[in-house]
DNA sequence: GTGAAAGCGCTAACAG
DNA sequence: CTGTTAGCGCTTTCAC
């Protein structure tokens, strides 16, 4: 099985090495009798192009880059980044583009991976993830000619391509089922408020309670950064302030939160209802089971990729900026049925 | 910002190309003068080598593959998965390679997607987590010539190369450690049989027992498959058979067997006591926290990328096969503190 | 429809 | 120490 190159082929089909490219590439002008042997040929001799002559003659790789700044630390931590990979892995897989990892430490990482990601360097484009307010990386990013798309809204996107999640509505639609269900002081544990998702669902809970002539009470808002130990601090600090319901901006400090609220001797929903964010596994299998929002996160990956490969193609002009519903499942946590009942009662 | 090439750099220091080559490659036979031009010239222009004209004259890309067979479900759910990649992409990025993630969905995927693997495709070389027993891709990999090593021991490793951890010894100490609190009863939820991790966990355990001068005892011994659910049934199943501590192959078994003993009425660790595998976040948050095994994954991961470096640079024989040793992390779930004050008792 | 020829941008002998 | 010279294996005009 040593390596055969295109002249090869060539060779043993009885043609020439340009007429083996077109049938490779799919090009037509060329005959079916030369097209059938050729593909037989390559066939039995299990032959591939080699991909870095291939790259170097087309001036495209066929690759694609997944940039995860130093920034985003919780890579290893949240279920988000996994999704977010299959999702558009395999939409690599379904394209012909291979997908290359670019997990950055550290400053010098980033200084040092940028020519393997500038233009003519390894890759043909890059998706990044949004980040916290003014990553440096992503300015770099930006102040190049390599085509990139955004996953999730970027700080200040500028022209720059995105495809999000509609985390305003999702949280809203968390936020109003809690009062249609009867509650009245519904607190929020939110994001990080640097970062448009931490921001974007601030802004549903606030809208969820303007719209239904509530007001915004300072004292049952508590700022964490999407950790399981931020939510339970957080928790435990507006217990006192007489909540009958929380909105909490992810699944990881929902868990922290019930844990606090168990601890503090009282129950959810009974005493405080809970609508997390995210759907992660552990959502189904809390106790009780978490009400949460879904995200649609594979589709998002298949998207990024979609859009990308659309920019590369046909420049970045216009912007493409693409967001997905959400749904909310409903469990046990926001008290559903406890309302239920409550509203039979009276 | 134009593209530069080689000649360009080599025109503008007043050299020949070949000369501007062993600077960037760091090859000595350089006078100090020249160097010092052309890194100036280098730096000031931003210039990079092109990759893919690199990678066809030196046939080798400086990319390594990171496969998951589409036997590995668990991507997506399992925190081992964003650990190892962390570690690869670390141990990648120090040694100035880059990273290429092929996530298998379908049989089709793993075929397409071979070429750009095998040897004179895109990478050098590539790691591939090890899975369920017989997985076809894995001897596909193993019947070409592309260097690779396996992230866990492979079913049938005959040659090839592997980095894995001490799962028996882990799987020992914990279990030990069990015995050594004076438990008497001590049953396992074990991993899937078809992989050796699972295998040799149980291994692990059965040992410690026999070692300890217990005998084995079918009735609370159950087989899981890493998942929480499976823990939770798992448990429920056992429970009647009257066990006082429980060897619990991974951290989300674990979990879930803690929500069926708590749903039986029964307390961790004073009616069961319970040790896990994993050492994953939730571990430590979980009510009681658990008693776990920790696994050195970043490492691993960084080893695996030296270990395929290696092959690349040297061949593959003879194989290499590096086992880390684990750490039992003691915290409530085992019931150290309560074995403690009932010995003061005595 | 097909082939010849000219690169893509770099590395690596080889000769000096 | 440095330049010359061949490629690496493929794509892509441009003739025919």
């Amino acid at each position: 099985m040593t390596n055969l190159t295109l002249e090869d082929i060539a060779k043993m089909a009885g043609v020439s090495r340009s007429t083996v490219s077109r049938v490779i590439n799919k090009h037509p002008n060329v005959s079916e009798d030369a097209r059938r042997r050729i593909l037989e040929i390559i066939n039995s001799t299990g032959f591939h192009p080699n991909i870095a002559a291939r790259s170097l003659a087309s001036q495209k790789s066929h690759i694609i880059g997944l940039v995860i700044p130093r920034s985003v630390n919780t890579f290893f931590t949240d279920p988000y980044f996994p999704r977010l990979t299959q999702g558009i892995a395999e939409a690599c897989n379904d394209h012909d583009y291979t997908l290359s990892l670019f997990l950055f430490h550290t400053e010098e990482d980033e200084r040092k991976l940028f020519p393997r990601i500038s233009r003519h360097g390894l890759v043909d484009g890059t998706i990044i993830q949004s980040t916290y307010a003014e990553d440096e990386f992503f300015e770099t990013l930006r102040n190049s000619d390599v085509p990139f798309v955004a996953a999730g809204r970027p700080w200040h996107p500028g022209d720059a391509s995105y495809v999000d999640v509609d985390n305003v509505n999702g949280a809203y639609s968390a936020v109003r089922h809690l009062v249609l269900l009867g509650y009245r002081r519904i607190g929020t544990i939110t994001g990080p408020l640097l970062t448009t998702a931490g921001i974007d669902r601030f802004e549903g809970y606030k809208k969820a309670l303007t719209d239904s002539g509530f007001s915004i009470d300072e004292s049952i808002i508590s700022i964490g950064d999407f950790t399981e130990s931020s939510g339970y601090y957080s928790a435990q600090k507006m217990i006192p302030y007489n909540l009958d319901a929380l909105f909490i901006a992810s699944d990881n400090m929902a868990l922290g939160a019930i844990q606090a609220i168990r601890e503090a001797g009282l129950h959810v929903p009974e005493d405080i209802a809970i609508v997390g964010y995210d759907d992660l596994p552990p959502a189904r299998q809390a106790i009780p089971a978490l009400t949460t929002v879904r995200q649609p996160i594979r589709r998002l990956g298949i998207e990024l990729v979609e859009t990308l490969l659309d920019i590369i193609e046909n420049g970045p002009f216009p912007p493409r900026r693409m967001i997905f519903g959400t749904e909310l499942v409903v469990r046990e946590s926001c008290g559903k049925n406890l309302a239920i009942a409550r509203r039979m009662n009276n």
